[in-house]
DNA sequence: TCGATCTGCTGCTAAAAAGGACCCAGCCTA
DNA sequence: TAGGCTGGGTCCTTTTTAGCAGCAGATCGA
């Protein structure tokens, strides 16, 4: 649609905040898309952009403007996904923010049963954590945020939810595999690998700690799940990850077994969408498939 | 802004059932819309529009787009009305649709009240019936919309509402003048002038008279209450009208007493708009006032 | 049955808009 | 003060759009 393409010109400006980064990234000239946004800007009557020696900025006009421009940008993009869904054939590029848990096993496993049945759709898949996925959203860089975490912001409209139970994960050799349930006492006097604080896992646990009166002195943190499952494989330190986080398949050298939680019987998984967003037909269909993914394994 | 001109050429196009009315209409050749058409129906790789001899209509996928490009449309049009909003001077056109009853007196008071503080805000009124109404509301054709009726259909979002007693009219002479308030078994010896059945206060008064157990048998049937009031004041008949309805100054030979209605002490004014929709500032605000007004006058 | 009259559509030409290359002046930083 | 940014201006080419005249086909009425 060449007639919105000036919408996705000033939204990138916006995001580059600057005309000559802009311009780079849409392989146009400066000059061109200068002109592009003055005349924008003489047709709406008002500048949407300040202009510093250093680059340009929104101002509040242009915050405006843009809000409007990425959601009619979105719309368009859904309205030809619904055109698309209309003849038959199934297109489009679903944009997924989720939390890395889903990253190994979940989401690749559910992308490929969708695309089973819809091969004409794309998937774009990205990390985030529950800010970075809000403002996914919002900016209709995503059209799906799965996250796990206590946030409920008001600009999320959630689909689905799923309880996590964590569980904790160590060598296979380990002496707690003996248990066939543990609870977080049990644990504490093993040397322990957890996520670093801000991840959702880590505040469960702390959260158990506080009600023991005790306090979780780590051997090591990590934001990567993939290095503390390793790592735990061959020490005698225990880790933990949330149920979804885990391959069906046992990991050479490693054991899992549910942790027993107190405070919390594990925290929420929510499949969430931007509020009052209708999406794609393909987003939609695939939240579906995940939203009854999470009803049945409930 | 220009490149929006392509969504009105196809709503004007849908509307018109015809390229060359539409051209006609828009002030640009038959050929030049047509082959904007053709370019829109490329870039989407879907035809818009069936052909036949007799004109175009649209196609499912062209259901769909015209829907967005719509609301696309509008809320463009809400862009540079909060954009005129922000620099000071409120600008910009309300369009209304409303029952009959509100454009002699109603209407113009709170129009005027309105222009006075931001004289920059344009109006149009339009008459029209529940059904219109919410058709004006989903084609974007009317911000609002002030309806005297039961109907709460789910495309409508009510912003105020207020209770309306229905009042007779009658000639200043007429002996039911000497009561200061009217039942209609009062009335019912009386020739009656009654609006068409469609009307809502037409629905009130058959009901009153179900209950008891009588038939209404207006000598005069109307949709225009101009004439209705007209008419009673050079006669004995009795006529109805709702309380918004009536000019604070009497009419000259004409008399209002309260109706007391058992089945329902009065129908519901609604103030509405279109699910969902955020307004234009100037609508937006013109609304406060009238829900403000409501609230008054309760 | 046969025109008259609609319809959407298509070459063609002219005008207008958008894009590209280049240069300039101003500002900030080192 | 020099160098590297910035946005903005100018000239030119390319692309897009509008207008004109005319096409074939469908519809309707005499």
């Amino acid at each position: 649609m060449r007639n919105i393409l000036i919408y996705k010109y000033i939204d990138v400006t916006a995001r580059a905040g600057s005309v000559r980064k802009a311009a780079e990234i849409l392989s146009i000239t400066p000059s061109s898309l200068n002109r592009r946004i003055q005349s924008l800007e003489l047709e709406l009557d008002t500048p949407l952009f300040e202009r510093h020696a250093k680059g340009v900025r929104l101002n509040p006009a242009g915050e405006h403007a843009v809000h409007v421009f990425r959601r009619h940008i979105a719309e368009i993009a859904e309205l030809k996904s619904r055109i698309e869904d209309l003849k038959g054939a199934r297109r489009g590029t679903v944009s997924i923010v989720c939390s890395q848990s889903l990253l190994p096993t979940f989401l690749p496993k559910q992308i490929q049963a969708y695309r089973d049945e819809f091969p004409g759709v794309e998937f774009r898949v990205h990390m985030a954590d529950g800010e970075a996925a809000e403002h996914a959203l919002i900016t209709y860089d995503a059209d799906l945020a799965i996250i796990y975490s206590p946030l409920a912001m008001e600009n999320f409209e959630t689909i689905a939810t799923i309880r996590q139970p964590v569980f904790a994960i160590m060598s296979a050799s380990h002496k707690l595999t003996k248990k066939k349930k543990l609870r977080l006492s049990d644990c504490i006097d093993y040397p322990l690998a957890l996520p670093k604080i801000p991840y959702a896992v880590r505040n469960l646990l702390d959260l158990e700690a506080k009600r023991l009166n005790t306090t979780l002195r780590p051997i090591v943190e990590t934001e990567s799940y993939i290095f503390l499952r390793n790592y735990v494989a061959s020490s005698n330190a225990i880790g933990f990850e949330i149920e979804v986080g885990l391959s069906q398949d046992v990991i050479d050298g490693t054991a899992v077994r549910p942790l027993d939680l107190r405070v919390n019987d594990g925290g929420l998984l929510h499949l969430a969408q931007l509020r009052g967003r209708s999406l794609p037909v393909g987003a939609a269909k695939f939240a579906e498939q995940i939203a009854t993914s999470f009803a049945s394994d409930t």
